[in-house]
RNA sequence: GCGGGGGUACCCAAGCGGCCGAAGGGGCAGCGUUGAGGGCGCUGUGCACGUAGGUGCUUCGUGAGUUCGAAUCUCACCCCCCGCACCA
């Protein structure tokens, strides 16, 4: 075959896959099965290598599957409900150039671009209908999958086995409303999760803080300042209060009361509170000066002049505990300098000298542990940045290790155990609210300022629930996690992470809530059981069954085997080939993602299958896989650019040789560095081996009727080089299975036809249609060519996988071949080091049979007494004496081979040794040789005599 | 902070108590082939010494320990990566 042709035979045997249907997977129960599936992907923009990588380990399984035998369904679908997709849309729809030159660059035609704006067409263009698509980069990797099953989870039909789904999980009492607060934008009225947030604001929590309502009389009314704070323990300790002078603030009517905020807090409360009415303007700096009450302690304190209080974070007032809270220590500190200042809001200095209260006892410091943090690390202004520092230290300690002192409450209580029951105490006593914002600003991807809402009326999956949860650990019990590393960190995810989780939204792409219309399934929450569907969906898609008869009672009886076929709108025998289908593939037996959705995708299957199906349905694996970063460590994407689309690959190599080179670069859940360079310099490399690999299959060899050590070698190499392949695949350690299947072959064969004149035909054939067949789940396309080409039957796709049988393993061969090459070793060693380039005769001298009779009496333990008493022995006399001695020294070495098998062996390999060296080369018995090094060899390690 | 995973020679990456100076791949070097380059084949690739296949020293993040023996086990320390949700 031409050289050039390597990239050519992919798209040929694909088509003729293809054509033959043989990845179409149909029941046949005198089949065991097997059914894997991939994590179907979010259609959000171009596919790239990394993708690729991901589904090629899907496809080597499925295939070496089928191969040992197995009936195996690998399909496929496109996860499109979501708001990626629909906010790109919304920008292309805008005209946003970033978005739109973007899409250009990864090679989208102009034309097209625009028609992107409609999100159905979006996720279209990207899941199937371009050549940047999922589905054309699956292809293009030679992804042996049954495309009949395909569907989208914006097709009608899959929403009603949605809506199935909540239906009954609502039933079962899983899906529960209660209030919530969720970050918000305000303008597009959705919740905003990290990806649809700008990059600075991504990892924004949800922070609740205790706002104490502290006490001021303005103008003979009084106005509260909601102080918020994240530690309510400390109110014990105000010693004064904060407020920016420089900052707009409102008193806004909240219930009945009038409130002080920053007029940042007060657009927020808005969405968290309904009864916030409308405000008038208020300068801080009437008040700044004068006294407030504390309501817990009613304790008068001060309002101090601060211009770090920052108008966008939390309420705007701030209360200050200088005793446990190094920045308010500091911020004292600094005021005090500050003449000027007070003297503007005519606070006395003696005002600024209150005492400091503490209220928290700490092992190893004083009353005051914030001071003793600011010295210890040298703080001597308002740095924020080591304030930071400073202040999460005392923060730490104080909440792991430190007790409440008697001025409070709860004397002796330690602080992490209390922290939550002073929050609901002082609610309950009306003193504080609560105040939800976000722990760092957020800017929503349209623009808006993100703000906490408070949903009344939020759906919620109840991961909480005790009883669900020990189902679900029960389940994960039962499964294999491959590997089995992620075990751990799944029950942690199942067994305590996981908490109630909203599952609808307002608005996405995406299922109405079958019993809420105005709330959608959240995109996450529409891909728990999908497996199940894959097994109807080929019946659903080729009987073109309308969505309007897909209604629940279908679902109870496809998958639970309830009700009566006849009260159903889907024919009768359509059904039940369904539930047919259901019964033979479920449940699931490998179930394929990334680590990233281990606390998600994968931990939600597992709670919904515990929650619908009954164990015999349960998931019996879960399988892990790595991403693919680039040269620098990035992960490859879309939006970096940093990576291949395959059909690139595919115009300009082998597709078969960069399949290898995943496979062979790491195990398939470790990340892998497989930046572009190194994809062209690894296609190079593998296709300039494949080339190799066409020279020698294509080998005719010579008739022989005899099998020589080399032959005897070959063949008992291939035996343990299918059965490595074949337990590495049973790890799933493709890296291991490749290394086995390929590069060790590869050597092994190489070696053989450079030592062999010419191969033995019949052993070599044999040889080659077995490397061919253990090679195919990596290599595909490739394998199928030189398949058809040294005459195997039909697909080797679909050809049975060696059989490994031990009979052939020949270990004195091995042993044989072994010993050859540590004497080609030697040889190499002597001629360097004593400089004769060029002997003209090698003499092998083999040891004689008492050494190994000795070897193998000290292995048992004999000593030197014991074995002199034979003759055999005494006869050499103080020659035994030493090789005792050096016996004993050495470690012992296995398998020592007998006199003969070592003649036979050396005798096999002479002409590949006087080949390589141009030398003649005599084999030899230590008895009876002349030469004076004959005493040299040991069992194993014949003396090695050079001559000139 | 919580939870999980790691640190192996120039690089990637196996190994997880003795057969480990440490698989495999890449890179690099030498030799051969070739019209040079490339490619291909062979060989080498911790250091030192050696005119006979050897010997000595040294190495698996750092330090200590267990053991006749440690890259592998224990402990402490340093460093790196991943996830922390309502988002795919």
């Amino acid at each position: 075959m031409d050289p050039e042709k390597l990239k050519d035979i992919e798209k040929k045997w694909q088509k003729r896959w293809k054509e033959a249907g043989i990845f179409e997977a149909d029941v046949d129960r005198s089949k065991e099965k097997f059914f894997l599936a991939h994590a179907y992907p979010y259609p959000s923009g171009p596919t790239h290598h990394g993708h690729a990588r991901a589904y090629l380990f899907d496809d080597a399984i499925a295939r070496y599957k089928r191969m040992k035998g197995f009936n195996v369904l690998y399909p496929m679908g496109w996860h499109c409900t979501g708001n990626p997709a629909m906010i790109k849309a919304e920008k292309i729809h805008r005209g946003d150039r970033e978005t739109i030159e973007k899409l250009k660059e990864a090679g989208v035609p102009e034309e097209e671009v625009v028609k992107l704006k409609d999100p159905y067409k979006y996720v279209r263009f990207f899941a199937t209908e371009s050549d940047l698509s999922y589905k054309s980069c699956l292809e293009t990797v030679g992804c042996s999958i049954d495309w009949r099953r395909e569907f989208m989870t914006i097709d009608d039909s899959y929403k009603k086995f949605i809506q199935w789904q909540y239906s009954r999980l609502k039933e079962l009492g899983y899906v529960q409303q209660k209030e919530y607060p969720v970050v918000w934008c305000p303008v597009q009225e959705m919740p905003l999760g990290d990806n649809d947030v700008e990059d600075e604001s991504q990892g924004a929590k949800v922070e609740e803080y205790v706002a104490y309502k502290f006490k001021i009389e303005v103008d003979g009314k009084e106005v509260l300042l909601p102080a918020a704070t994240l530690r309510p323990e400390t109110v014990y300790g105000v010693t004064n209060m904060f407020l920016n002078p420089e900052l707009d603030y409102v008193v806004a009517g909240v219930d009945d009361e009038r409130w002080l905020l920053s007029r940042g807090a007060y657009e927020k409360m808005k969405y968290q509170r309904e009864d916030v009415s409308p405000i008038e303007e208020f300068s801080a700096e009437d008040i700044i000066g004068s006294y407030c009450k504390n309501p817990v302690t009613k304790r008068d304190v001060i309002i101090l002049p601060a211009d770090f209080v920052k108008g966008d974070s939390a309420t705007g007032v701030v209360m200050s505990v200088p005793a446990h809270a190094p920045y308010d220590h500091i911020a004292i500190e600094e005021l005090k300098k500050r003449k000027d200042v007070l003297k503007k809001y005519d606070i006395g200095e003696d005002e600024l000298d209150f005492d400091y209260i503490g209220l928290i006892d700490l092992e190893g410091y004083g009353k005051y542990p914030a001071v003793e943090v600011v010295e210890e690390m040298g703080i001597k202004v308002l740095d924020e940045d080591k304030l930071k520092k400073a202040t999460k230290e005392v923060y730490r300690k104080e909440f792991h290790k430190g007790t409440l002192r008697e001025i409070t409450a709860y004397p002796g209580k330690k602080v992490d155990e209390i922290k939550d029951k002073v929050k609901e105490d002082m609610l309950a006593r009306g003193l504080a609210e609560i105040y939800y914002d976000t722990s760092k600003p957020v800017v929503c991807k349209c623009g808006a300022i993100g703000v906490i809402k408070l949903v009344d009326d939020q759906w919620f999956l109840k991961y909480s629930d005790r009883k669900w949860k020990d189902m679900s650990l029960d389940l994960l019990e039962g499964a294999d996690v491959v590997p089995d590393k992620y075990r751990k960190e799944l029950e942690y995810y199942l067994d305590e992470w996981m908490g109630d989780k909203p599952c609808a939204r307002k608005k996405t792409l995406g299922t109405e809530l079958p019993f809420d219309k105005d709330w959608m399934v959240e995109p996450l929450s529409d891909s728990t059981v999908y497996m199940a569907y894959y097994t109807v969906s080929k019946t659903i898609n080729q009987e073109n069954i309308e969505a309007e008869r897909l209604d629940g009672s279908v679902f109870d009886y496809v998958f639970w085997g309830k009700g009566e076929p006849e009260n159903c709108k889907v024919e009768k025998d359509i059904l039940k080939e369904m539930r047919e289908e259901f019964l033979y593939w479920y449940p699931i037996d490998m179930r394929i993602a990334g680590t990233e959705h281990l606390s998600n995708h994968l931990s939600f299957m597992i709670f919904h299958h515990a929650a619908l199906f009954d164990e015999s349905k349960w998931p019996r694996g879960i399988t892990i896989h790595g991403m693919v970063l680039d040269e620098d460590g990035n992960k490859v994407s879309a939006s970096k650019g940093n990576g291949y689309n395959m059909k690139e690959i595919a115009k300009g190599g082998s597709i078969d040789a960069m399949r290898l080179g995943m496979y062979a670069k790491s195990s398939p859940w470790d990340d892998i560095k497989f930046g572009k360079k190194e994809v062209d310099r690894t296609i190079e490399n593998i296709s300039s081996r494949f080339q190799k690999m066409l020279k020698y299959v294509m080998i005719e060899g010579a008739e022989e009727d005899t099998k020589d050590v080399l032959d005897r070698w070959i063949l008992s190499k291939m035996q343990r080089h299918t059965k490595n392949t074949e337990d590495a695949m049973e790890r799933l350690e493709l890296m291991e299975a490749v290394n086995h299947a390929f590069y060790a072959v590869f050597n092994d064969v190489k070696d053989y036809i450079n030592k062999k004149e010419s191969p033995n035909r019949r052993v070599f054939k044999k040889v080659i249609k077995t490397w061919i067949r253990i090679l195919a789940p990596f290599a595909p396309h490739l394998c199928e060519e030189l398949w058809k080409k040294t005459g195997g039957d039909g697909f080797v796709s679909q050809a049975e996988w060696p059989e490994v049988d031990s009979d052939v393993i020949d270990q004195a061969a091995e042993r044989g071949v072994e010993l050859g090459n540590t004497v080609e070793g030697d040889i190499r060693e002597i001629k360097d080091i004593t400089g004769l380039e060029k002997p003209e005769q090698i003499r092998l001298v083999v040891s004689a049979e008492w050494k190994r009779k000795m070897k193998s009496a000290v292995e048992e333990g004999k000593d030197l007494s014991e074995l002199m008493e034979k003759d055999m022995f005494r006869k050499q006399g103080k020659r035994a004496a030493h090789y005792f001695q050096e016996l004993k020294g050495e470690h012992e070495r296995e398998g020592t081979m007998d006199v003969e098998e070592e003649l036979q062996a050396l005798e096999e390999m002479k002409e590949w040794f006087e080949e390589m060296f141009q030398a003649e080369v005599v084999v030899e018995r230590e008895e009876k040789s002349q030469e004076d090094k004959a005493g040299k060899a040991r069992p194993g390690k014949p003396a090695i005599v050079l001559k000139n």
